[in-house]
DNA sequence: GATGAATGAGAGTTCATTCAT
DNA sequence: CATGAATGAACTCTCATTCAT
């Protein structure tokens, strides 16, 4: 229950979880997982630490809960780009898709960004992993070259720079994530061209 | 002191800052700077914790002084681009020296890789933000559309990638540190390129 | 309400009391009455821990529920103690009813046994000494000499002790069972005995 | 650091440890292990929780080193037992000497009585459980009558009962704890009786 | 050059209990 | 007859830091 003007309390309809969820998020992509105490998000919700348990039987839940919520997309992205043949266009059409995707959940791949060491303890570590592994066996061809391979996981790692680290850069953001997704297209095109020359 | 094989305790003649900074380094680069306490340092070199405190005045300054002592070569590095011409050959060059200032200092790259968002909090951050930006200056033209310049940024983190995030890829991790590497100086020769167009 | 075959929930008509009384008895008796908690209560009869406060007001009346359900036998071994004469073979009888009395629910007489402290703290704690006090006047003459007072004390603790403590010793339970009454019935007629003598 | 009459700070010659020992059992025999917060041990003393954590690693930590240190008695016991003739005169002279013991550790022995259940769950549990079987091994013949056996279990028993039950008869302490001695002899005495006979 | 002893602040977590629905 | 949502108080434990010796 929360504090009208008239000091009575207001019902809350069942979106406490959903509450939680946004404010710690918010809070761990800005501070930080272990910086971010429950005694925080719990004020910043004007509830108690306690009804944060009613919802999350743990702080790693909270978290695991938001991947979970939060990364559909990226499975999602992962099933379509194994249904489609491996032509160049479909690359290139996962990058730009993989941009998107990074672009509107935004704070949690900042938080796994910021926070790689803190998420590789956690439980979504794994889970994390085997997600990028998925999405770069269907960028690389096994049997491709080395350097090729790299390419292709670079240009993945160049979205999420483009996102997290180069955001200091001048210019307007739009203008600077075109210019990263260009560079991204160029790496994966450049891995499919050698592909063709073997 | 430690002990013998006589069970007497023996002399560490002065070296104790340096064996606080070595265990340091290996415990924040393994488990994060928060997740290792000042105890377990201190347990690890079987000394007290106060004794920690005669050699540092706070715990951030154990990893200040970390960072200081090893980011030397990054400096020299760039004062090094910095007296040369800003040719393609500098650059090319400049990418395999930052390579291998890299794989130098492999423990404390790999901590700031992994914990970014505890870097930027703490002292540190603002000069090793500095420091990125110095480096990306020499590689970069300022003048040079927005898209090449990203490329140069994404050569560098290509470079960090390369050794903190591929590591679970099959090959050698020789081999592929020179398919990162071929792959980094592919993206500054193609901006490099771009600009002798224009 | 359970689940059915068909997913829909089933009547319990009723009987939800007796259901947590059962659940409660038998974690208390495990682990103790502090280390259960009403949510591990509740979660074993897949109900929540608020429908146990429909049934009873505090956590303590489960227990004291518990208790004035069980002990009935008890006050019944009383009634029937204080009707008979005071022989020998009266005294004899109600250690055999007494042993019956405790391995009929043995289960509460062990939590009584193994958590003598908790329930001392409890509003059962009085209740049970009184009781404990009325069978040992009906073995003991208070005008016995103290030694054979002790006697009976111990009889009626040496069932006890068999019934919780003796369980690792070898022998089969009902062999053991036997041999504990043979014990505690000399120590009866033992203390009989004496009193002839005077 | 305590507060002397005139406010200022007093030194603690290295005796705290000691004194958390103390004022925990004392608790621990008042209230009980779990009903004992380690907030309520430091008030008492004075101190911090953080203190008490410098002294004991955990709070069961506390209770292990009071059992280890009060209990050796019994082990010194267990060894002069081991070392004697198996004959009636060493087991009376052990229930004796046992119950010297127990009066000695009263506490410690209180508490285990009223919190059996309890220190079955704690690292104690088993130690004292085989110190237990050790004595029994001491007092009784394995192939003995089972009904000499419980006898003999039956005796030491009587003693602890003694101890932390018949506190509420009437009669000295005195008397009574001489009372109990000569019932437990009593039991020893009739089970070697019987074996002789055999 | 280092220790022993302690602190204050705070962490995550659990509990019995309440109450409107 | 029972649930969903929450609370307040307590818990054990850990941390960086201090300081007299």
């Amino acid at each position: 229950m929360g504090v009208t003007m008239d000091g009575t309390k207001q019902q809350r309809r069942g979106n406490t979880r959903q509450r939680i969820q946004d404010v710690a998020l918010e809070l761990f992509a800005d501070q930080g997982y272990e910086k971010t105490s429950l005694r925080e998000i719990a004020e910043h919700l004007d509830v108690t630490k306690a009804a944060l348990y009613y919802h999350f039987k743990t702080k790693e839940e909270i978290i695991v809960s938001l991947f979970e919520d939060l990364t559909k997309p990226i499975e999602d992205l992962i099933v379509w780009g194994r249904s489609q043949p491996h032509t160049l266009q479909t690359k290139q059409e996962m990058i730009r898709r993989y941009s998107r995707v990074l672009a509107d959940a935004e704070p949690l791949f900042r938080f796994m960004h910021d926070n790689q060491g803190t998420v590789r303890d956690l439980r979504i570590g794994d889970i994390f992993k085997d997600r990028m592994r998925d999405l770069r066996d269907i960028f690389t061809d096994p049997e491709a070259p080395l350097v090729d391979q790299v390419r292709c996981v670079s240009a993945m790692f160049t979205l999420h720079t483009g996102m997290f680290v180069m955001k200091d850069m001048d210019g307007d953001p739009e203008e600077r994530r075109e210019a990263v997704l260009e560079v991204a297209l160029d790496l994966v095109t450049q891995a499919h061209e050698h592909a063709g020359e073997r």
